[in-house]
DNA sequence: CCAGACGTTGTT
DNA sequence: GTCTGG
DNA sequence: CCAGACGTTGTT
DNA sequence: GTCTGG
């Protein structure tokens, strides 16, 4: 699921993760509300973000960027009714075609979020922590979404969004069994924006790509009122018996995990993603929605991993695609962009797949640094 | 026909 | 709005 | 979803 | 534990 988020993203950003502009003039999008946007480390239903939507009948062609509600009010909802926006924020994929109140939102009514990540919480017993997910290079990711439109008593217009969800990806089942659509890719973005035809169906599956990283956060997450950097402040667990037990028994931690590759077991490693990652395979293609961001790629997707095979219509879509790394390449970490929050800013450590191995092949690390 | 629902998540 | 249940 | 409450009576 | 509120 997908219920909490971090966006604290400027809105040509926005605009630009969503495949809007190529530069950074955000003037000429015809934006709506967006007065209502309160960026925020800690987004949670009933909040506004700002959503990215084809244009409704009778405007300018182009897509448009809308302040939204996150949770939806569908359109029928009685007018006296006061409106849940926690009833609907995400919707599963898998049956948006079925339920009622999705499948009318298909043909006009589907749009994109835009987000720096979100957080998700492991439940271990009765105890749950959270942890913050995200692109390892800093882009955003970004959903797919539906909204719709609804009228009080008062005449006001109301305009909410829910997040669709999938199952999760491998890399992070051992967190949860569900996550949001990730459209990883601009041809997922343009396929699931402006494709006319109802043939988004292989989009909406798990992002398995590698670059999608995590780690645990403060439970202060939690209340919807901690909002500041240190809400994606990575922290340090406090490893578990068993953890201990076997480090002492385990001479090579790092084969020890290497053998629960590709199995069914949960890789034992809630202390960071940087522990799993030791887990991938190099050079395996492990995503259907993950494009490896080669300059001369040209082909919509290598088939050895463009997994659910797309129809031959479909690639004519794709062929509508540019390079994502030109809607990508000036995004960067921009924490520090806003000067007022209460608490001290995040010092992100550098920290990549790559140095992963490193960190937790000591057997120190265990015990936490001193 | 009319009335009433229309959703996801997690947990055991 | 549209489907299901009675 | 997570956080936070979870109750009644009688008196002024 | 379970319900309500956000």
């Amino acid at each position: 699921m997908c219920g909490r988020v971090r966006c604290t993203l400027h809105v040509h950003q926005v605009a630009r993760a969503c495949g809007l502009t190529s530069g950074d003039d955000a003037s000429s999008l015809p934006a709506r509300q967006m007065d209502r946007y309160r960026p925020s480390y800690n987004v949670s239903p009933g909040a506004c973000l700002p959503v990215v939507r084809k244009a409704a009948v009778g405007e300018e062609a182009a897509p448009a960027i809308h302040c939204m509600k996150w949770g939806l009010v569908p359109s029928f909802t009685k007018k006296t009714d006061k409106p849940d926006h926690y009833k609907m924020f995400n919707a599963r994929s898998e049956s948006i075609k079925e339920k009622t109140s999705f499948r009318r939102l298909l043909p006009t009514n589907r749009c994109l979020v835009a987000v720096e990540g979100f957080y998700e919480w492991k439940k271990d017993g009765s105890k749950k922590q959270p942890y913050y997910i995200h692109f390892e290079d800093q882009r955003p990711l970004v959903f797919a979404a539906l909204y719709d439109s609804w009228s009080n008593s008062e005449g006001e217009i109301l305009y909410t969004f829910t997040i669709l969800t999938t199952r999760c990806s491998a890399a992070l089942e051992w967190l949860h069994d569900r996550m949001p659509v990730i459209l990883g890719n601009k041809d997922s973005i343009d396929i699931w924006l402006n494709s006319c035809a109802m043939n988004f169906e292989a989009v909406l599956r798990p992002y398995e790509g590698p670059d999608l990283v995590w780690y645990p956060v403060t439970p202060a997450v939690g209340k919807r009122s901690f909002d500041c950097p240190e809400c994606i402040k990575e922290i340090q667990l406090k490893p578990t018996g068993d953890k201990l037990i076997s480090m002492f028994f385990t001479l090579k931690p790092a084969a020890a995990d290497q053998s629960e590759k590709g199995g069914t077991q949960k890789p034992s490693s809630e202390l960071s993603q940087t522990h799993y990652s030791t887990c991938s395979v190099k050079g395996e293609h492990l995503s259907n929605e993950y494009e490896e961001p080669k300059k001369d790629e040209k082909t919509v997707q290598s088939d050895d991993f463009a997994s659910p095979k797309m129809e031959t219509g479909q690639q004519e879509i794709c062929g509508i695609k540019r390079e994502f790394e030109e809607i990508t390449a000036d995004y960067k970490p921009k924490v520090e962009n806003i000067s007022s929050w209460p608490c001290s800013p995040a010092k992100k450590k550098e920290r990549t797949t790559k140095n992963a191995g490193e960190r937790q092949a000591s057997l120190l690390s265990y015990f936490g640094k001193k």
